[in-house]
DNA sequence: GTCCTGATCCTCT
DNA sequence: GAGGATCAGGACG
């Protein structure tokens, strides 16, 4: 299954974010490291768009959330609660604060790994959360603006038809959490919570 | 400068 | 189901 991966394009991402929320549920977060090569498949996403309450971009620009406002098809990486990163990705045009975090993988390629770097050893553990998912794949900070259009890591297109999407409403956060921003694969076993 | 909040997770009961 | 861990960003003065 390694042999036809490859990385999606600036295109993919530079359309309306929820329709790349949608997209993303089924392609492939794939890190190939020197460490090893590594992936999973994305099952869960929220969209976070402007004139969302709860979207970092919605006061306007800042030094952390300025990757939001960059090309789409980069990675906003940012640390929460003290402890956890989240990983986004950056969609709609330059200048949009607009972005897709990814909450939840179902982990294919490199699970050793993941289960030594989560201290965990059931599937289900290992990227069930937007903090996990990041810790299970050991992604850094580093990677916060940069392109995920390389060969380092990206994500990949779908490589199977996925059975349906559930939209609900958002999960842990307060203003706008009755927006319905929230996609996942209807009968996936691995997303965060149903 | 201070104060408060948060797109979370883990470890208990 | 509840509470603690733990700190950067943002609002305010």
């Amino acid at each position: 299954m390694t042999s036809n991966l490859y990385p999606l394009q600036f295109s993919f991402y530079n359309r309306d974010t929820v329709i790349v929320a949608k997209d993303l549920l089924g392609c492939l977060l794939v890190y190939c490291s020197p460490r090893g090569f590594e992936a999973g498949k994305i099952v869960e996403t929220e969209a976070y768009i402007q004139g969302d309450p709860a979207c970092h971009a919605n006061r306007g620009m800042t030094k952390r959330n300025k990757p939001m406002f960059g090309p789409a098809g980069c990675a906003y990486i940012y640390f929460i609660y003290g402890m956890y990163f989240c990983f986004n990705v950056v969609t709609a045009e330059e200048g949009v604060g607009e972005a897709v975090l990814l909450r939840a993988l179902e982990p294919l390629e490199g699970i050793p790994e993941m289960c030594k770097r989560r201290n965990k050893n059931k599937l289900k553990d290992l990227c069930s959360g937007p903090a996990k998912l990041v810790q299970a794949m050991g992604i850094s900070k580093e990677y916060n603006g940069k392109f995920l259009t390389g060969n380092t890591l990206f994500i990949a297109p779908r490589t199977e038809n996925i059975n349906g999407i559930t939209s609900t409403t958002r999960i842990g956060i307060k203003t706008g959490a009755d927006l319905p921003l929230r996609f996942y694969i209807t009968n996936s076993k691995y997303i965060s919570k149903k």
